[in-house]
DNA sequence: TAATTCGCTAGACCGA
DNA sequence: TCGGTCTAGCGAA
């Protein structure tokens, strides 16, 4: 029998004859899917006296007689302790909620989806190469896996829909392009269109069979689309639907299944990976692995490439499809084609990411794809319990998560800075504190208050909880091992070139590993996660507030003035003392830390500003801007860094701070500002600068209080646009109205402006602050002091 | 139904 | 009309 290899991509199942068989998707010089059998299973904590007895029991369903297979017992490690289970197995993944919500004792692993169960069991990650035996369509023996790195043909779509009334209807309204990108790029439509890289089809019902052949000749493995999870592949259905027409755009010659996960809408295709980007950049940036702050295409687009995508209104879509002229016609196939390609490049950037998230979690791409940063920690968490022959902890029931929600836990010390302006400032910060602190401290559900060791032999958190010293926790050895790997890809990385491609993926790696490390303290406070530990939670935070404040207390006795300082920061002003002092110092520190934490520097930096809240006369936390030794401006918490500010006050505040950092010069902020005020009021400036955007979080119908872009919203609504729970409003404030909120129009609908509201609301606010901590008083901006006053605050 | 808590701010709302 | 309270959004870590 010969020996075979391929990559595994991905699992499912399928039952045939009452059997179970799991549905590899493989990829060797092409994509293929290799069957195996495989039965389900779940636990129930029973005397092996019980097996007869939950041997017997049987549920009807849709008229079908559902039993256990086999009941047998086994021993397993259940939250810390070995003991004796009872492993009930099922004939169908199906039977498994049945039979486990008719057993009469506390059950486990009944809720692990069934591909996934398979990998885990088998020890097998997502792009493993797999070496195995086959027999036609069955593996027959599978022999070793190792990491594989499969090369995958991606290729990114985007359609276009007719759209007289605004939104498209998709029993009516055709979709008129299909546009694909990846070596080749092409646009497929139904009117002549004379521009080389349109292909032109006699009808609809053409261009959609067109693009299903040009997935297969493609030999397609990873499809990008860009909210085609819930518009261009359910579009694209339907009007199948309407022509009578398949859609067969699986490997299957099927089409694709949609799964609705909460608010997230996943489309799986069939021996392809579908990812929708729309989902995957917003939970990227989420997390701070990318950066955008507003998810349309062509927003991710230039935030994350840096480079503008050709735009049109989309309501004038239909206008151009209908219109006479054949330039317009072939702007719009442009349009079409530079919104795959923008899509096949956000892919190229996402891609790698995904792809090392889904190894190191062992969750498999497409699911990776869509998941939130909770079902990635655990992801990892069941596949290292299998390997412990640990049970993996049940999810919680609701009203048990709404009571850990009732009672949060301690976060994170702030210090409260000293508004002013300051010089020679040394900045350190705990080396990823909270995974260290897990680490260094064995916290873990399981290792709380064990029997093995006594108060005096464990490690005591400042609240007094009890972590064993003996046994290494399953969460501290898992992020170990993040940690271990991501300094050894560090240290590969080092000597590579920048803009190399190796660079690249392992630099993705090195982040990959970061932002799940990150998130098991998160996941250990989730009152929905199956590994919640209150005492384990707020002992990670206590010991955080321990150190940060420990050092704090230890830097004044070195006779520094502490600054500032935040969760795992220490800023230091070194006055009289040099570098080498802050240095030594930091020595100092490190000596007494537990093995695994560590302090170090984030830079010096020459100037800084902090400033006063707005309400009291105390400083204010999580807002300060330093000028770094390299020259750059390190901003945090301004209105500028905001996004529900309008530019025109962001840039200003950006000027007004480049002037006191860099410049040292609090004349030339006052005249920054003057000059903004007199373009305000001569009407000058262009709304886009004006536009504010904030993100709604529920339906528009559903608030109590009607916000300005509340009110704009609904103003947009009555005249036909589609706003909805999630869309992003960018509203100016007009001078139509007596309320901020009646006056508040979106961009599109807003034909002036309301000079007085842009100085004294959204300018002055944002630079105020500031000045003040150049010795102008409020007081003396608003009336006197300077010559001119800064206008005339209409 | 989306990993955590801490913190600032705007503007609506409400009652004196 | 004023000031306190509340809702909501977004950022820091």
């Amino acid at each position: 029998m010969a020996l075979r290899k391929a990559v595994l991509l991905d699992a499912d199942y399928t039952v045939k004859k009452g059997k179970t068989y799991v549905r590899l998707l493989l990829k060797g010089k092409k994509t293929f899917r290799l069957y195996d059998f495989y039965e389900p299973y779940f636990y129930a904590d029973a005397p092996e006296s019980e097996a007869e007895k939950i041997m017997q029991m049987a549920v009807e369903h849709n008229g079908e007689k559902i039993t256990p297979l086999r009941v047998q017992a086994v021993q397993k490690n259940v939250f810390g302790k070995d003991k004796m289970l009872l492993k009930i197995t099922c004939s169908s993944p199906s039977h498994v909620p049945h039979l486990s919500a008719k057993t009469p004792h506390p059950v486990y692993e009944n809720n692990i989806l069934f591909g996934r169960r398979y990998m885990i069991d088998k020890g097998l990650s997502p792009f493993c190469l797999l070496a195995y035996e086959r027999e036609g369509k069955f593996i027959k023996k599978l022999l070793w896996a190792k990491e594989g790195t499969p090369k995958l043909n991606s290729l990114a779509f985007d359609i276009e829909t007719y759209n007289p009334i605004g939104a498209p209807r998709p029993e009516k309204d055709p979709c008129i392009m299909i546009s694909y990108a990846n070596g080749s790029c092409g646009v497929l439509t139904y009117k002549k269109i004379n521009k080389p890289f349109v292909v032109s089809k006699k009808s609809e019902a053409e261009i959609i069979s067109s693009f299903c052949d040009v997935l297969r000749k493609n030999e397609t493995d990873v499809l990008f689309g860009y909210n085609s999870s819930s518009f261009d592949l359910p579009y694209l259905q339907a009007r199948s639907g309407a022509l009578k027409i398949p859609l067969p755009i699986g490997r299957d010659g099927r089409s694709f299944l949609l799964r609705k996960a909460g608010m997230r809408d996943m489309a799986k295709i069939g021996g392809r990976i579908h990812i929708d980007l729309y989902p995957a950049i917003r939970f990227l940036s989420f997390i701070g692995a990318l950066k955008a702050s507003k998810f349309t295409l062509e927003a991710a687009y230039s935030e994350i490439t840096g480079k503008q995508k050709y735009m049109v209104k989309r309501l004038e879509i239909h206008q151009m499809w209908d219109s006479s002229t054949d330039e317009v016609r072939e702007e719009l196939a442009h349009y079409s084609m530079q919104d795959a390609i923008a899509t096949k490049e956000l892919g190229a950037i996402v891609l790698p990411l995904l792809v090392e998230m889904s190894r190191l979690t062992k969750m498999p791409l497409f699911d990776t794809a869509y998941a939130t940063a909770g079902q990635l920690v655990e992801s990892l968490l069941i596949y290292r319990s299998y390997e412990a022959n640990a049970i993996v902890p049940s999810k919680p029931t609701e009203a048990q998560a709404k009571e850990r929600e009732a009672h949060p836990i301690e976060g994170a010390f702030v210090k409260i800075p000293k508004a002013g302006i300051y010089e020679n400032i040394a900045v350190f910060d705990f080396r990823g504190l909270y995974p260290s602190i897990i680490t260094s401290h064995n916290i873990d559900p399981f290792t709380l208050n064990c029997d093995c060791c006594t108060k005096e032999q464990s490690f005591v958190s400042p609240l007094g909880s009890r972590f064993c010293k003996k046994k290494k926790g399953l969460i501290p050895a898992v992020l170990e091992d993040i940690m271990a790997k991501r300094s050894k890809l560090k240290d590969e990385l080092r000597p590579l070139q920048k803009d190399s491609e190796a660079y690249r993926t392992l630099f993705a790696r090195v982040q990959a590993l970061k932002i799940i490390a990150n998130s098991y303290y998160g996941y250990l406070a989730y009152a929905r996660s199956r590994w919640y530990a209150r005492e384990a939670g707020e002992s990670v935070t206590a010991w955080g507030r321990h150190y940060i404040q420990d050092t704090i207390a230890k830097a004044s006795q070195e006779g520094f003035d502490v600054l500032y300082g935040d969760t795992d920061s220490i800023f230091l002003l070194l006055g009289k003392k040099g570098k080498e002092d802050a240095l030594s110092f930091m020595k100092k520190i490190n000596a007494a830390l537990p093995s695994g934490m560590e302090l170090e520097l984030e830079g010096f930096f020459k100037r800084a500003v902090f400033v006063s809240k707005k309400a009291a006369d105390a400083g204010a936390k999580k807002k300060y801007a330093m000028l770094g030794e390299d020259g750059k401006i390190k901003i945090r918490g301004f209105e500028l860094v905001r996004r529900d500010w309008s530019s025109v006050a962001k840039d200003t505040q950006r000027r007004v701070l480049e002037a006191v950092l860099v410049h040292g010069s609090p004349q030339k902020a006052v005249n920054i500002v003057r000059e903004v005020i007199e373009r305000l009021r001569s009407g000058a400036v262009p709304l886009e600068e004006l536009a504010i955007s904030t993100q709604i979080s529920k339906d528009p119908k559903k608030y109590e209080i009607i916000s300005p872009e509340i009110s704009a919203a609904k103003k947009a609504i009555a005249r036909g646009s589609h706003i909805e729970k999630g869309s992003i409003i960018s509203y100016i404030i007009t001078k139509n109205g007596s309320t901020i909120s009646e006056k508040a129009e979106i961009l599109e609908h807003a034909k002036n402006y309301d000079a007085s509201y842009y100085i004294n609301h959204q300018v002055l606010p944002s630079v105020l602050k500031i000045l003040k901590e150049l010795g102008f008083s409020e007081d003396d901006l608003k009336f006197k002091g300077m010559q001119h006053g800064l206008g005339h605050f209409m």
